[in-house]
RNA sequence: GCGGGCGUGGCGAAACGGUAGACGCAACGGACUUAAAAUCCGUUCUCCACAAGGGGGUGAGGGUUCGAGUCCCUCCGCCCGCACCA
């Protein structure tokens, strides 16, 4: 019984399509593309199987396009900056560039060891100056096209890490990395505007017909388009007017107090000569960033004695409070409170006895007695209580007074999002320098365009916190371009999603002196598929739809989208051990004591914890080299693509490894061992088969459907059922049928090509084996022959009052009425009939009968 | 709170509105073996029955339909995203 020695021929077909350049691609106008990416890694220092799982699924698709005759570009590359580079330097005292070029053979190695069919002659890293250099070249060019502004600004500051985080990297409050809690800090930093593109980059999600559902939801939101209008408030101070947003304009005759931000500019002025509210400003910064103050969120206001006049009824006057909970940097700052219609001001209006005058009645409630209590009443209804707008619905009133709003030059309607500028300075070493130069009597100038690309310094030291580029002997001490007077240049760096905004791009023509070839882009981009992790939802995919248009502003390129179509694969999960402390544990830590209940090594009980995702911390992580080493690549790749639909998460179990690996064997024995002796490549099929023979053909080409339908559709785990369904026939086959033989050997080389995109090596291997001297690499997909594929004889379900009652096997296509008449005859069904005519018979052709009696 | 998704055997899961549980894992029984591993054959939703056969079954309840895991309504549970966005 020979086993498949998958070490030596996965080397062998890595080295032969290594040798022969498989995998390049060309530039080839004429042929159909298709661009096949998955999210490229930060080098962290070692694949793990959540990275292997994506890059199979992006390897089974390129491999599947190019056997459909697709000019495939499928490239790889490192998003090589980062903060664990530099944290290592800290640590261990290893230079960022250093520990990351390690980083990158070691996983460019576990990569190829995989046999992904990527072109690595377009293999780049991001922190190459020859990758970044191109990147400050397009943030000089958004500096001339006013797509990047300097601004000081209230920013989110992560403690661990020394740094500003862009609003997409806090999470609950905290930073993305760290988990640190965010703290609040004033600090000029520079930024993209990439609310210019606001209602583009929404209105094109419904475009993008090949992404998921749920990440175009989160696009939506996260820009969340609000449609409402500004109204200007007069104060009793007779000189300041506050203008506020709202979207619930119908809502005016309802105001019961305005509130301002604490950073709204008027609030910081009446703070200036009042020690008091000054003290209530401080208090919020500081409750705002505590844990009790995101946990409690109570509402909180400080009421500055001024009143507001009703902008629509000059004898209304409504005080004005400085509320914790209006944030500066939406809409106006400022928001008008109606408590019997928002929840929220409600809660605040109870607190601090404000009145309380519902507008909006809802249906057949009476307008005498209807009151608010503890709820808001948020929903349609008609308006009362509201002069003009009485008697309208929420929508009409909406209009009408925005039309008077701004008849008396008192507001407009308007649109507020909530997407804010991208903020792209970061405060570290490890990033690309940020091309401009600050100049005392020039201000910001650019870095001139000839003098890029302004280079990370090598000699830095990482012995005290902060940037080291900010405390370098010289690196930031250069001569101003304009007037060569001594400047300093910026010393922070560009967040690290800037990079992989555009890397896309220059995978296109990776060598290319600019950024990339204009034709090579416009030729292969948009990405046909992309794949990779749900939590770039907002962050990395709106950041490359931002840039693509902020690309083609600059004359770039043309393109709209950057991702036509994307899948977002689900994680790798792997069974947990604690102990009675919650200390996470080593599988090879645990042991049984004599009763069989696990135990860790001094003896104290253990707890199986829950799924994880893979991850150091808890101690679940399944080693990559291991298991490539003990069972090969193509295991690996099979046992991930089957069991779970590709996006949900998949349980890594040794029961399941060691499951994909006794198929690789089955399948290397039925062609190393056939049970038949199989006739030459290439011979005619004979004339006349055994009719069991007939039907394994007809499975061949009902599973060359099926798995092409599958593969289309990114049901992988199906795709492998149908394999295993085919091989299991296959392996029935014996030698005394009539042309078994010739049947067997159309399901191998079947079986070989189907395995192709999937399981490279054992596929090669296999189409060897069975006589071939091409590679499966080059071999057309095969074609599902529509007329095998059909089965003469289908099984007819008979159903009889909604119950299965029997079975009929028919010639295929048979007349309704005989069908019925065949329904009709059986014993099941004539005893349920109990001699009556049915009341009515369904026929619905090769699948179904359904008799009512 | 708002938005979205999902509930099917012991487990991962299949199922154009048409024979629920394909395929795999695990388990059990058997063959081969001195033995084990590997391999092969078989059983495995559940209940009644020796069997033939029959009843029940896709989170709960209702509805549409000749027919519902699938469509509609109400509820329960779990997961994810956003969260003072005015």
């Amino acid at each position: 019984m020979s086993r498949y020695n998958f070490k030596t021929s996965e080397a062998k077909w890595q080295r032969r399509w290594r040798e022969r350049r498989t995998f390049a691609s060309h530039h080839a106008p004429a042929r159909p593309k298709y661009y096949v990416l998955e999210m490229f890694p930060y080098p962290s220092g070692n694949l793990h199987v959540g990275h292997v799982r994506n890059y199979t699924m992006g390897d089974l698709v390129a491999r599947y396009r190019r056997a459909r005759g697709y000019n495939v570009l499928h490239p790889m590359g490192w998003d090589a900056f980062g903060l664990p580079a530099e944290n290592a330097a800290i640590a261990g005292g290893i230079h960022p560039a250093i520990w990351t070029a390690e980083n990158i053979a070691t996983m460019r190695a576990q990569l190829e060891r995989m046999g992904f069919a990527y072109d690595w002659s377009r293999e780049i890293a991001t922190c190459h100056p020859e990758y970044y250099r191109h990147e400050q070249k397009m943030f000089l060019d958004f500096l001339a096209k006013d797509l990047a502004y300097r601004k000081e600004s209230w920013v989110n500051w992560d403690p661990v890490d020394h740094t500003v985080l862009a609003n997409e990297q806090v999470i609950e409050g905290r930073g993305w990395r760290t988990g640190a809690l965010v703290e609040k800090r004033l600090l000029a930093q520079w930024n993209l505007r990439i609310t210019k593109y606001s209602d583009e980059l929404l209105d094109a999600l419904t475009r993008l017909e090949r992404w998921p559902e749920r990440v175009r939801l989160m696009q939506e939101h996260w820009i969340g388009r609000s449609h409402g209008a500004r109204v200007q408030w007069t104060l009793t101070d007779g000189k300041t007017t506050i203008e506020v947003f709202t979207t619930r304009p119908d809502t005016l005759y309802g105001a019961a107090f305005l509130a301002l931000s604490p950073h709204h500019p008027f609030a910081e002025a009446l703070g200036s000569d009042n020690p008091a509210l000054a003290e209530f400003i401080a208090e919020c910064d500081r409750i705002g960033t505590s844990e009790e103050a995101i946990e409690t969120a109570e509402k909180r206001g400080f009421r500055t004695g001024i009143e507001a006049i009703h902008p629509l009824d000059k004898s209304r006057r409504v005080p004005v409070y400085v509320a914790n909970f209006v944030l500066m940097e939406y809409g106006t700052g400022a928001v008008f409170g109606c408590p019997a219609h928002d929840q929220r001001d409600l809660d605040f209006a109870r607190k601090y006895e404000l009145p309380v005058v519902p507008v909006v009645l809802p249906p057949k409630a009476d307008p005498k007695s209807f009151a608010i209590e503890d709820v808001a009443y948020v929903d349609d209804g008609t308006i009362f209580n509201s002069s003009f707008l009485n008697g309208l619905s929420v929508a009409e009133a909406k209009r009408t007074v925005g039309e008077r709003l701004e008849a008396l030059e008192l507001g407009q309607r308007t649109i507020a999002y909530r997407l804010r500028d991208w903020g792209v300075s970061r405060q570290r070493y490890w990033g690309c320098p940020i091309p401009v130069i600050h100049c005392a009597d020039c201000g910001i100038v650019p870095v001139p365009e000839s003098d890029l690309p302004v280079k990370l310094p090598e000699d830095v030291d990482f012995d005290t916190p902060g940037n080291p580029l900010d405390r370098h002997p010289s690196w930031k001490h250069v001569a101003c371009p304009k007037c060569h007077k001594p400047a300093t240049r910026e010393t922070d760096t560009f967040d690290t999603f800037f990079e992989s905004s555009w890397y896309f791009l220059r995978f296109c023509s990776a060598r290319a002196p600019t950024a990339f070839q204009r034709e090579a882009a416009e030729y292969w981009m948009p990405v046909d598929q992309y794949i990779g992790g749900v939590e770039h939802a907002v962050l990395h995919l709106l950041y490359s739809r931002f840039f693509v248009r902020a690309l083609k502003e600059c004359g770039y390129l043309d393109l709209d989208e950057p991702f036509a179509g994307l899948f977002t694969q689900g994680m790798v999960c792997h069974q947990t051990y604690q102990n009675a402390e919650g200390e996470w544990l080593f599988p090879e830590e645990i042991t049984s004591d004599p009763a069989g209940r696990p135990i860790d090594e001094s003896g104290r009980p253990v707890l199986a914890g829950r799924l994880e995702k893979m991850s150091k911390s808890k101690k679940n992580v399944v080693g990559l080299d291991t298991i490539v080493d003990t069972y090969g690549a193509d295991t690996a790749r099979l046992y991930l693509m089957s069991n779970s639909p590709p996006e949900r998460d998949l349980e890594w179990t040794e029961t399941g490894i060691e499951g994909a690996w006794r198929q690789v064997n089955r399948l290397w024995r039925m062609v190393s061992e056939p049970s038949v002796v199989l006739p030459p490549a290439d011979s005619p099929m004979p004339d006349s088969l055994d009719p069991a023979l007939i039907k394994v053909r007809g499975l061949i080409h009902k599973t060359i459907a099926a798995v092409t339908e599958d593969i289309d559709k990114f049901r992988f785990n199906r795709a492998v059922a149908r394999l295993y369904e085919l091989t299991n026939a296959l392996e029935d086959v014996r030698g005394e049928k009539l042309g078994a033989g010739a049947v067997l050997r159309e399901g191998l080389e079947t079986l070989a090509r189907l395995l192709g995109p999937m399981m490279p090596h054992l596929a090669e291997e296999m189409w060897q084996e069975l006589g071939h001297e091409t590679m499966i690499a080059d071999t057309p997909w095969p074609r599902a022959d529509a007329d095998l594929a059909r089965d003469e004889q289908v099984t007819i379900a008979v159903q009889v009052n909604g119950k299965l009652r029997a079975t009929l096997d028919l010639p295929r296509d048979a007349a309704a009425n005989e069908v019925e008449e065949a329904a009709l005859a059986l014993p099941q069904v004539t005893r349920l009939l109990d001699g009556k005519a049915p009341r009515k018979v369904v026929v619905v052709p090769n699948r179904i009968v359904s008799v009512v009696a």
